[in-house]
DNA sequence: GTCTATATGTTGATAGAC
DNA sequence: GTCTATCAACATATAGAC
């Protein structure tokens, strides 16, 4: 009984290496040539195995669309997070969060463009792989409210609507670079490094109505 | 010798007609599936002919993408200049303008996405079918230069740096659009009602230095 | 000059042998 | 789980009818 156990989960763990192998594949097509250059044939040649196998692990193409979504989630995610993990929540995580949205955009063109635009047509992300978006979206939600609380922004940042405008910009930013620059660096490119002066911008608009107070010491 | 020519002439006519329609169906193909759809044999199947019989109009389909991509220029240059010709040259033309391509990118959301993203692997357009959105590009930036000159905006608004961040506004807004809420109308839409408030935003961020001053009459 | 016919190689996908 | 065989659809290209 055991054996078996043991033996049924060594099968899934061997599964799970390939389904992860063929995402990483997959990832650097995406990051070479672009996100619809990502073939079953290619992630199969770069396995070493011939392009039906992969069915066995992937009903169709879009279903390896939609685990490449849901891995560059979880990555930009991970790198927000380690970005911004010792600012201080509010204002300051939220810029720092924003830099490294943009940051990250330009360290995986490829994999920004398939979750920010719709590259692929027919191709709709599932709602499970849209998951880890929307808990990055909320730690932005919740640090525009605490950066009014503590008077760093107006009541307006409080907001879905400033949040919008928040993504508009860095999205904006992100996609032109990509489109127009794509080779430079975060420092060099024309447009990511208009990002501070994008998250400057933001910040006057929302600024608070007693223009010049100081932050409160604490 | 006349007549030699009058026929080499109605020829050519008749292949630029073929041409144009070829065109009108490959935009058709973007605008119902997206960029990433147009085959050669989907636009030679619309057309009534066979895939290879394409080829002798296009040599390629890339070059099919190319000739698209300047249609796409061509047209939302024209949509922008139609929608703001009738704005005063200076600040008022230039939110004219920047309104008027928001407006045209939710109209033709597949084109939008063609050129100002990248969603083909591989295709980078010819510097000819740049050549309107550069000539779009300059009267915005003339735009610009005399809303500063008039005293509308500060003379950091006279750069490309402002047009680039125009530019970021404008993208992010349709691309952010376009990935979250294709259906939407540009009034309903999420991103695109943010319009408005981002030219604001624009414009105070480029506020004279003499913050209240009125324009002069004329 | 424009078309049809045809051929090669690639893709996404399924069925079935082992 | 992996393979071969197979299918339809695709991009590309050439030969040749008209």
């Amino acid at each position: 009984m055991a054996t078996t156990l043991s033996q049924s989960a060594r099968v899934r763990a061997r599964r799970d290496v390939t389904i992860e192998h063929a995402l990483v594949h997959a990832q650097a097509i995406v990051t070479e040539q672009g996100a619809g250059a990502v073939t079953v044939s290619e992630i199969a040649r770069r396995l070493g195995m011939r392009a039906p196998s992969l069915y066995k692990y992937f009903p169709s193409l879009h279903s390896i669309y939609d685990a490449l979504f849901a891995r560059g989630n979880a990555r930009v995610t991970a790198f927000v997070q380690a970005a911004s993990q010792d600012a201080e929540p509010g204002l300051e995580r939220t810029l720092a969060s924003a830099r490294a949205m943009v940051r990250w955009s330009m360290q995986e063109p490829g994999l920004a463009a398939l979750l920010y635009w719709r590259p692929i047509p027919g191709f709709v992300p599932s709602e499970e792989s849209f998951a880890p978006s929307r808990q990055m979206w909320e730690q932005w939600r919740e640090d525009l409210r605490t950066a009014v609380r503590d008077g760093d922004l107006a009541s307006s940042a409080d907001s879905e609507r400033a949040m919008r405008m928040l993504t508009v910009l860095l999205s904006g930013i992100s996609s032109q670079q990509m489109a127009n620059q794509p080779d430079a660096s975060y420092d060099d490119g024309v447009f990511s490094s208009l990002t501070d002066e994008a998250l400057e911008m933001f910040v006057r608009h929302h600024q608070p109505s007693g223009n010049t107070r100081e932050k409160e010491a604490r």
